[in-house]
DNA sequence: ACAGCTCCTTGATCGAGATCAAGAAAGCCA
DNA sequence: TGGCTTTCTTGATCTCGATCAAGGAGCTGT
């Protein structure tokens, strides 16, 4: 049992250790601006499968950097079925889309176990202030987000469905090499029912796209462990 | 003849002129910011059909304000093939996924008479410090962006092209209202095909759902100019 | 280890929308 | 004004992926 348990989450440099600086704000800040930025992030407990870090119509506070673990994030259409806009993985910053209304525009559920720091938005906008260098960043990762999301509708543009698989693969891929993975090896923490969704198929399709891609030898399936074989051909199919 | 040809753009209060102010940025400045502003905000001379703002590669130079008039942004695939990422209307702000890696990542091209404002970035970043309510405001702007493109996504998520039609008609006519147009009549400035390749549908499955929306009574159209009129049925429809 | 889940795979059928095709309407420019 | 190009409509056919259905595989907790 810790002795301090009410600091459990913040013993350490919190910004060393949730990595926030190295993963999701690029620019080194200097030594004063660094420890001000350790002052501002908090840690939350670990969440585990199915735990809830935002809801539609939560009050907007902070900005959330993933530490360790992945999640999804999905509206409700208006009939009351989920949509799934969005995976999120270790490093990667979710709940800038709640800024403009400050309130939460979708769901924000963990996947697996997950770690995630928290920024408090207006302790980051004070410090913006004092800090150029932040700003920047803050508008990059803002910009990279908008981005993300571009790319994804140039995806879903995209008519065949073996290319949206395909996308969706490589981009996976590509995610994790930025976050220093060294084989090609994706874990995938969702569903295949959540991969549907996101593509706008049907689950049945996702399984058997998988299925065909294996049986051209570009990728092996063991349940959710997807091993690329051949991405070559993959950024082929991509287009 | 103008007899100061060289300012032509620049003779009025550039802010008030381009509506900057009223409609991108909606806190109110005090009067020195608001200067401050004007003497950033360039307007740029009048684009017609087909004139391109900036195209991929460009370097990141501005963001940029509609003033009037219409464009589309879109990518280009590796397969050489033109993907629509969006439709851009008066008092809308381009330009922001460039922010990040300081180029454009798509070509943003006029579909009629357009003019914008040229807001230079640095010159906005430096601005941001001096102008607290700045810095707030452009967090804002991109995080409505941010939740533009997701809203976009949910709506490509939707498996039947009559909810993506649907939606995409509303889409166009809220934001229309909100920029105070009084009566029910989209001008669309895009082509079917444009709509086609945004919704990811052939152009023929455009038409053929328009027709069908004119054959059960909710618009009307005259070639481009759609009439709506039953405007809660296609909220219905749209889920 | 077992029951009771959820999740995944595979097969069969059916329909929405892509594609091919042809002509009409509208915009454009000399 | 008339000819040219681009855009739009409408029809016919065919294909890809949705949907329905059934069984298998993998977790989870007891």
């Amino acid at each position: 049992m810790n002795t301090k348990p009410k600091s459990q989450y913040n013993e350490r440099s919190a910004c060393e250790s949730c990595g926030v600086r190295q993963l999701c704000l690029p620019v080194s800040l200097d030594g004063e601006a660094l420890s001000l930025m350790d002052d501002l992030v908090k840690r939350r407990a670990p969440m585990k499968k199915g735990d809830y870090l935002f809801r539609t119509g939560d009050k907007f506070k902070s900005l959330y950097a993933i530490q360790y673990g992945s999640m999804k994030s999905y509206g409700l259409t208006v009939g009351g079925k989920e949509q799934v806009t969005g995976f999120h993985l270790t490093g990667e910053v979710l709940g800038m889309d709640a800024i403009d209304e400050d309130e939460h525009h979708c769901n924000a559920v963990a996947l697996e176990k997950t770690e995630v720091c928290e920024l408090p938005f207006t302790a980051l906008e004070t410090l913006q202030n004092e800090v150029p260098s932040l700003q920047r960043d803050l508008n990059k990762i803002m910009s990279r987000e908008i981005r993300r999301d571009q790319h994804m509708l140039l995806m879903l543009g995209s008519t065949t469905v073996e290319q949206r698989m395909a996308r969706f693969l490589l981009n996976l891929y590509e995610r994790l090499q930025k976050r220093g993975a060294s084989d090609n090896t994706l874990n995938l923490s969702m569903t295949r029912q959540d991969i549907g969704n996101y593509l706008g198929v049907a689950f049945e399709t996702v399984s058997r796209q998988l299925a065909h891609m294996q049986d051209k030898g570009i990728l092996e399936i063991k349940n959710r462990n997807i091993h690329l074989l051949d991405i070559e051909t993959l950024g082929a199919i991509a287009g």
